[in-house]
DNA sequence: CAACTATTTGGCAATTTGGCAAAATAGTAC
DNA sequence: GTACTATTTTGCCAAATTGCCAAATAGTTG
């Protein structure tokens, strides 16, 4: 049982989980409006870059975002655009 | 900055992360094929039933299900339904 | 090469999570 | 009331997460 529900629900949960952060969803729907530096998010979001940049690597890992060298800096792009589309039954509390 | 990401995106990441956990995403999908109490859950599942139990209580308080008494169990259902129809990108890796 | 900018990585402490077992709670039935 | 069933809560522990700082890495510029 437990390597079945793994199995097949494993990959959708652990995509749920990377976006299950305030600042990861953010930086998601940011970049569904266009690609960015890691410096240009770490001003978005007002963390240390350290910390934007490990979130960064969550969504990475979790397939949502990539990420291209350009120069001496990262731009990161929505890999994963769906997720823009994605809303929890729009204002939830009261949606079905 | 801080306060306004977790404003417009912590609710919509609560319920996200609610979902990001295998078991519990198995719960939301088998919850909205009909509802069910909390001993048809665990022997679906097959973790203790305090652990579901647990479960059950995280998906509640991301106000993703619900539950009613009924005789001396509770029965849980799917509030947000609209869960069922999220999925991130159908199989993705490929997903756009 | 050195100096500089941009990003990632490696601690580290504080907090949260996941799971089980045991105790507590809520209801039913006698 | 007691005995029983179903569920939740509590305690405990290991593991994961979060966020900062400092150090390391990658690239640019002179």
């Amino acid at each position: 049982m437990k390597a079945s529900i793994l199995g097949v629900y494993g990959r959708e949960a652990a995509a749920f989980k990377a976006l299950g952060h305030p600042t990861r969803l953010f930086i998601a729907h940011q970049l569904g409006r266009r690609d960015a530096c890691v410096c240009e998010l770490r001003d978005l979001v007002g963390d240390d870059i350290s910390t934007v940049s490990k979130h960064l690597s969550v969504l990475r890992n979790a397939g949502i975002v990539d990420s291209v060298r350009k120069g001496n800096q990262i731009i990161y792009n929505l890999k994963l655009r769906c997720v823009l589309n994605i809303r929890v039954c729009g204002n939830f509390g009261g949606g079905k």
